[in-house]
DNA sequence: GGTTGTAGTTGAACGTGTTCAAATGCGTTG
DNA sequence: CAACGCATTTGAACACGTTCAACTACAACC
């Protein structure tokens, strides 16, 4: 295939994901047809399939797209801040900001707990995804000095990864006036988590420490 | 409607929901069709929605069903253990004990994270199944003398029904042999709770429990 | 310039959960 | 016992996501 199909195709494809988008927008995720959003980027019913496997993986389409679109906005908000409570919340606040046009749209996402859902923040075929995501609380633990527990330390980036997927589904079903009780959480428990990874390093914590980390390899495998 | 009716209206509905549970553990939920479930119980397609609102309404009220079959259970557990540990472990033991034949099924109704949504185990619908859960752990919390803080203690049979949920949700998906991974999650966890509850009342947590209880009387609202 | 292969496109068809107007029972009433 | 009313039952119809065999367009090749 030459250099212009592929551009077309792509073309076609980022076409079908704009008219979703749109369709999404106006109907929400579930009152969306295929139908429609096929129509809507004028193409018959089938056309998008060609493109897309499902409804959901155009969403899932999306998460993608934001990701690279997000990176710079990411990387910025790093090399701004030094401690770990403000690079968590910079991570975090920026991919709030980004979704929040198309918050609804999320729970499409944050749906399937399912690790063996194809769509699932867990499943193996988002890992690339998540992977790239896990990054941000790699470099955000990273450049800072942290004192934590030898059997703790490597974990850290996926916990703050798990932590941020909860407070983005908590996000997301947030009803209050601009989601004012996520902004509560989010500044409590990262305040929190401040707190318990400076306390992490007092001995007579040891227990804790014990237990942490024969749990986080159990779950995660040895690191 | 005379007493006999009612029976007989209660017998048709516990045979749709037999049938159904059969054809769930031979398909699973997915594979399962309405068509097959009511032909199965000896109907028509669309009788078995005059008893039931939807396909995981089913699921719903084998959930309901439980609670109520395994209330005796979870009562003589109180009985026989004393300290919080034993008792929590006691209660979501029994349910996962309970629950392990149709353990797959289960992945039906903990799929709903959207509290919007009827069947999620946060919606308006489920309060009263909520409540029966949440007064396990009343139970629980209120017999064992624990110094908390007061601005937590309010909170403390929510937050380990939440821990429940959570516990039963990895349970749900647990790919181990015999959910071994689940059995370590559950004692790292506790052992955990317990340490943390035990030195909740240390003064130099003020600052913790100070963000703890303002977080909490925000998800939760002033208790 | 014709031929061929492949990327892209079409819309009907499938199987699903769910709805509903109509039919059927069945206990109660006059 | 006939007539009524209401709970129950029926199965066709609907709308949806998805599949697929057939068709079209276009680039590469001889």
């Amino acid at each position: 295939m030459p250099q212009k199909a592929i551009a077309k195709s792509a073309e076609t494809r980022a076409r079908i994901l704009e008219a979703a988008l749109r369709t999404f927008r106006e109907r929400g995720f579930e009152g969306a047809t295929m139908r429609e959003i096929a129509a809507a980027a004028g193409m018959a019913t089938g056309a998008a399939y060609y493109y897309f496997e499902s409804k959901e993986a155009i969403v899932m389409a999306f998460y993608q797209r934001a990701q690279e679109e997000m990176g710079p906005g990411v990387e910025e908000s790093l090399a701004r801040s030094r401690t770990l409570e403000a690079r968590v919340r910079g991570i975090i606040t920026a991919k709030l900001e980004y979704f929040l046009p198309n918050r609804p749209l999320m729970s499409a996402l944050t749906a399937h707990v399912d690790p063996t859902h194809p769509l699932s923040p867990f499943s193996e075929q988002t890992q690339p995804i998540r992977e790239h995501d896990l990054a941000h609380f790699e470099r955000a633990v990273g450049e800072s000095q942290l004192r934590l527990p030898k059997n703790i330390a490597p974990y850290l980036p996926r916990l703050l990864w798990l932590y941020q997927m909860g407070v983005l589904l908590f996000w997301v079903y947030d009803r209050s006036r601009d989601q004012q009780r996520t902004a509560v959480l989010l500044e409590k428990t990262l305040k929190m988590i401040v707190i318990g990874v400076r306390m992490a390093g007092l001995p007579f914590l040891r227990p804790v420490h014990r237990l942490a980390g024969e749990l986080l390899e159990t779950l995660y495998g040895k690191a």
